[in-house]
RNA sequence: CGGGACGUGGCGCAGCCAGGUAGCGCACCUGCUUUGGGAGCAGGGGGUCGGGAGUUCAAAUCUCCCCGUCCCGACCA
C-alpha cells in the first residue's frame, strides 16, 4: 500500500473540543470523523484497526465453542414487549414506526432476538449453546463523551449462553471469562475483572473488565494484596469500630443549632459532633416512593447500592418542596428519629451506634444522644456507602487503592428471565420440561480501541500494539525522487508483504520531518527509513515505536529482521 | 435532565464589547528552489459567519427564538 494513495487525513491540531487522548489522537491520526454527537465514521485506518480487534475476539470466542450469528439491528416492538422492555428501556431506546404503522426498534441488546432463535431447540442434547455476533448497537445515551469512549451506535461483540442449569451456566461463564483474559491480553489491555452491579439488564453474577485510565468513567477499588478488585457501586471495605460514649438512658435530646446546614457546620460547631458520630438523612425517592436513607456522616452513598438493594428501577434524591411537605424541616435539619410512615433504609456502619446526633426535623435544630437501633425504627440494613481510598480490604485488610477506569467488557448470568418471558423449555434426560439459563458477555469493540489508545500514546501520538495495528512496518522514503531509494522500498515492501508482513509505503513527496511526524501519530509499531545516506552506505534505519530504540540494518537483512520483529511481538 | 462553556473555509483561532471591505496560522492547488525531523519564495482556490425572525440605511457584531457541539453530575460495552 502506498501512503500517497490511501486517505489518511492526519491532522496538526486536534479538533478544540476534543479533550480524551484517545479522541484527540484517532481524529488527528485520521482514523475517525465525527457525524454528530455520538455518531463516528470509521476512516480506512480506524477500521483495520476494528477489523483486527474484531478478529481477535472471534478467535477466542470461536476458541471457546461460541458460534457467530448476524441478527437483524432493527426490531419488532412486540419482542420487546414479550420481555417486559419496551416499557423498562425508556429513552435509552431509539423507535420507530414503519409504513404499516408498526412500531419498531433498533436494538441496543440482543437477549429477546437470541431467545427467539433458540425457541427452536427442544432438547437438553443440544446444550450448552453459546452464541455470539458483531452488530451494531443503538443507545440513546444521554451524554455521549470522549470519542469513541461513549457513542450512540457501536458495534458490539455479543454472546449469549444457554444451559440446562446452574452448573453448566457456571461453566459457560468460566469460559468466557478465560476468553476474555486472553482477548484483552492480545490487545495489549491490562484490564482486572472486578465484581460489579449488573444494572438493568437483570442478573447475578456480575464481572466486569476494567482499564485504568484517566479518560474512564468508573471508579473501582483494588486491593494490591490479596487481588481483590470490585466497582465501586460494588466495593465494600472493612471500617474500623468507633467507640461511643455510654448509653443515656433518655431519650434523644433537642439542641438549637442556628445557620447549620452541612455535616461539616455541625462538626465544627461547640456542642456539635464530628462527622462519624452524626447520622447523615438523605430523602429518596424510589420508583415513586419517599424514603430515608441513612448514613454515618462522613459517609456517601452509592445510589447504584440503594438501586440494587431495593430492586427500584428509578432512584432520585428528593425535591426540597417533597422532603419539607414530609418532615417539617429542610435539608440540613433532617433526621429519621421518631419517623413511622416513611420507609427508612440504612448502612450497617450505623449499626449499634450510639450517643448519635442527627437532624430534627425542625429548621437548626439537631438532636444528640441518639442511640440508633432504640431511636430509629430503621425497616432495612444495606450496605450503601461508598468506599473510601485506604480503608482496609474486605478480604485481607490492607488499604484498598482506588482508580478510574474504563469498563471494557461485562459478563454476567442473566438466569431464566427471557427464557422464562419467551416460553422457553428444552426437554431434559427424564423427559421434563426445563427452562434454561442463559449468561450475556459483551465488548464494545469501539471501546477497546481507543482504550488501547488510552493505554499506548506519547506526546508524539498513538503507539499500536502489534496485534491490532493498522500496518506492522511503514518504510520512509526519505527522498521521493531519489530513484534507488524507491526501487529499494518498494522491493523490500514486496518481500515484507510476502512474508505475511502488513507494510506501507511512504512514498509521498514531502519533507522526511512530515512523514516521520505522521508515523509517529498515526503509530505504526516499525518503522525502516530508506534515504540516498543509507542507501550509499548499505545501512538502512529501523526504528520501534514503542521504545524509540533505532537500530541500522543492511538492505538485505531489513526483511528478516522486521518479520522477527514483528513476529515476536505478535 | 440539572449546571457551565462554545458555534466564523477541512483543522486551530482572531474579529463581536464600540454595527460599515470577513482575516490569520495549518492544510489544499500551480510554479521555482529545497529534501535524514513538521521548508522558503511567488501566485491561487475555497466561508449561507449554526438556523430563523427582529432592530437598523447597514448585522459575524445588537435583541429574541430555535438547533447543534463540548465539559461536570444522574446511566452503560
Amino acid at each position: 500500500m502506498r501512503w500517497s494513495q490511501l486517505f489518511i487525513p492526519t491532522l496538526r491540531d486536534a479538533p478544540g473540543d476534543a479533550e480524551a487522548a484517545s479522541h484527540k489522537l484517532l481524529v488527528r491520526g485520521g482514523y475517525i470523523r465525527q457525524l454528530q454527537s455520538g455518531h463516528y465514521s470509521l476512516l480506512p485506518l480506524g477500521l483495520r484497526v476494528h477489523e483486527k480487534i474484531t478478529s481477535i475476539i472471534r478467535e477466542e470466542m470461536n476458541r471457546i465453542g461460541g458460534q457467530e450469528f448476524l441478527l437483524p439491528c432493527m426490531h419488532p416492538a412486540t419482542v420487546w414487549r414479550t420481555s417486559g422492555r419496551w416499557d423498562a428501556m425508556g429513552d435509552e431506546m431509539f423507535r420507530l414506526v414503519d409504513r404499516k404503522g408498526a412500531e419498531q426498534a433498533l436494538g441496543m441488546t440482543h437477549e429477546e432476538i437470541f431467545s427467539t432463535v433458540f425457541a427452536e431447540i427442544g432438547s437438553y442434547r443440544a446444550l450448552p449453546q453459546i452464541w455470539y455476533q458483531f452488530q451494531i448497537k443503538f443507545r440513546d445515551e444521554p451524554r455521549p463523551k470522549a470519542g469513541l469512549l461513549r457513542v450512540r451506535e457501536f458495534t458490539m461483540k455479543d454472546s449469549y449462553s444457554f444451559d440446562v442449569d446452574e452448573a453448566g451456566l457456571d461453566a459457560s461463564f468460566d469460559a468466557h471469562q478465560h476468553a476474555y483474559v486472553r482477548i484483552y491480553e492480545r490487545l495489549g489491555l491490562d484490564a482486572v475483572a472486578v465484581e460489579a452491579s449488573s444494572g438493568n439488564m437483570g442478573g447475578s453474577d456480575s464481572v466486569e473488565f476494567m482499564v485504568a485510565s484517566p479518560a474512564g468513567e468508573d471508579d473501582i477499588a483494588r486491593c494490591d494484596g490479596c487481588g481483590y478488585a470490585a466497582n465501586i457501586e460494588r466495593a465494600t471495605s472493612t471500617i474500623s469500630d468507633i467507640a461511643d460514649p455510654p448509653t443515656a438512658d433518655d431519650a434523644p435530646v433537642r439542641f438549637p443549632t442556628p445557620g447549620v446546614r452541612t455535616i461539616a457546620q455541625l462538626a465544627e460547631m461547640d456542642g456539635g459532633a464530628p462527622a462519624d458520630r452524626q447520622i447523615k438523612t438523605l430523602v429518596m425517592v424510589l420508583d415513586g416512593r419517599l424514603t430515608l436513607v441513612l448514613l454515618r456522616g462522613d459517609h456517601n452513598l452509592v445510589e447504584q447500592k440503594l438501586v440494587d438493594a431495593t430492586g427500584a428501577i428509578d432512584v432520585a434524591p428528593a425535591e426540597a418542596d417533597a422532603i419539607h411537605a414530609a418532615l417539617g424541616a429542610h435539608p440540613g435539619s433532617l433526621g429519621a428519629v421518631g419517623v413511622t410512615d416513611l420507609d427508612i433504609i440504612a448502612d450497617p456502619a450505623l449499626r449499634g451506634r450510639t450517643a448519635m446526633t442527627t437532624g430534627a426535623n425542625e429548621d437548626d435544630f439537631h438532636v444528640g444522644g441518639v442511640d440508633v437501633e432504640r431511636d430509629i425504627a430503621v425497616g432495612r440494613w444495606a450496605d450503601l456507602r461508598e468506599v473510601k481510598a485506604g480503608e482496609a480490604c474486605p478480604e485481607c485488610g490492607q488499604p484498598l487503592l482506588i482508580e478510574r477506569a474504563i469498563e471494557v467488557g461485562h459478563i454476567f448470568k442473566l438466569g431464566r428471565k427471557y427464557t422464562e418471558a419467551f416460553g422457553i423449555t428444552v426437554l431434559d434426560e427424564n423427559s421434563e420440561a426445563r427452562v434454561p439459563i442463559m449468561g450475556c458477555y459483551g465488548i464494545g469493540v469501539g471501546r477497546a480501541l481507543a482504550a488501547v489508545v488510552e493505554t499506548h500514546h506519547d506526546e508524539q501520538g498513538i503507539s499500536w500494539p502489534v496485534s491490532v495495528a493498522p500496518f506492522h512496518v511503514v518504510i520512509t522514503v526519505v527522498k521521493a525522487e531519489h530513484r534507488e531509494s524507491m526501487q529499494m522500498a518498494e522491493r523490500l515492501a514486496d518481500d515484507l508483504s510476502h512474508a505475511g508482513v502488513e507494510v506501507v509505503l511512504d512514498d509521498r513527496d514531502a519533507r522526511p520531518g512530515v512523514k516521520f511526524a505522521d508515523a509517529e501519530l498515526v503509530g505504526i509499531p516499525f518503522r525502516l527509513t530508506i534515504g540516498p545516506n543509507g542507501v550509499e552506505a548499505g545501512e538502512l534505519e529501523l526504528v520501534v515505536r514503542s521504545t524509540g530504540e533505532k537500530r541500522g540494518v543492511a538492505p538485505d537483512q531489513a526483511v528478516a529482521a522486521l518479520v522477527e520483529l514483528v513476529d515476536t511481538h505478535r
